[in-house]
DNA sequence: CTGACTGTACCGTCCGGTCGGTACAGTAAA
DNA sequence: TTTACTGTACCGACCGGACGGTACAGTCAG
């Protein structure tokens, strides 16, 4: 779809320039597009930058839930620990997409998704953890590595990243 | 000093505001000051955000050696979690400046300061804790906690922020 | 008198958004 | 088959306003 390639221009410009150089014009040209075409299917810059953060969203969520297996306890916290690090540790420095989107969406309205994101993720139901305050840690572990990972992608390598996921899981069972 | 003032009026705006709305007239604006005046101590808009971010850092580094007690094992990330607390649950929502201010600091001159506070706060030596994945996972929770926060301020009680940090400090006995 | 500091008028650039127009594919009446 | 018409996609010149930054005259404490 064409709006997909629209948002991935925009996202690149994001990510490789920062919030300030991401105008309607920056954003057509590396679509390959002119500013009359990429306005024609986001009527406004706000309608484009909530379209990214709303694909952004819907893909992790869409993530959790490819590792979700079945509902025991502490199913879902595995999942959002094993989705974090497939973003983590993915090849295409996934993760860079979402600081910069983040950045971009300040305005309370644009940032409202990324709140109510935030609530679903962490606002979880004790019932659903064995440990529910160790499971809050896990998760909020995972959330901190990946703000730490946003800054300083070369702080941890391969093999530590892959000791603190068993420490994490490890931290989920019992 | 005047200079800290005009670096209060900034953040205000920034954190009422949001990014877009931090321009040289109105943080002079809000300061009570021309903007001949504000440019007079910040040449350039650019000094001034610089200047921002320097000073969070610089807060936040002072708050951790508030909290430092000795080098015994895990001083260090015992200290961090004590001053993440602090300014989680600190009456002024002072974390709200940290989202406010990083949001503005998307150009990777701006952000570099913040990548290498990143890597000193997360970076440590193995050696100074006794159970170093533990420890990291404390910090990562840490700041995990911190993002978590800044984008849903309700979503946990001071009871549970309670719970959390003592949880947080028992990780790191033994 | 001096120099640190302030206020204001102004300039050039950039950016979001508008708008008139083009190309083209489909369709359907005559 | 021709013609007229419609909707979709896209183009690019242009406008108004905002913003960063400059110039410069003025003020006032020491």
């Amino acid at each position: 779809m064409k709006k997909d390639a629209l948002l991935d221009a925009a996202e690149s410009v994001l990510f490789e320039q920062g919030t300030q150089a991401l105008t309607l014009a920056a954003v057509a040209d590396r679509a390959g597009v002119s500013k009359g075409g990429l306005l024609y299917h986001f009527a406004t810059k706000e309608a484009l930058v909530k379209a990214m953060v709303a694909r952004v969203i819907e893909e992790f969520d869409d993530l959790i839930d490819s590792h979700l297996d079945g509902d025991s306890p502490g199913a879902y916290s595995r999942a959002y620990v094993e989705a974090t690090f497939d973003v983590l540790t993915g090849e295409d420095r996934a993760y860079r997409r979402w600081s910069a989107i983040t950045a971009a969406a300040t305005v309370p309205e644009l940032a409202e998704p990324l709140n109510e994101a935030m609530r679903r993720w962490h606002g979880r139901d004790p019932g659903e953890d064995r440990d529910p305050l160790a499971a809050m840690v896990v998760r909020l572990a995972a959330e901190g590595l990946w703000e730490v990972v946003s800054h300083t992608p070369e702080l941890y390598d391969g093999e530590q990243l892959g000791a603190l996921k068993q420490r994490l899981l490890a931290l989920l069972q019992r």
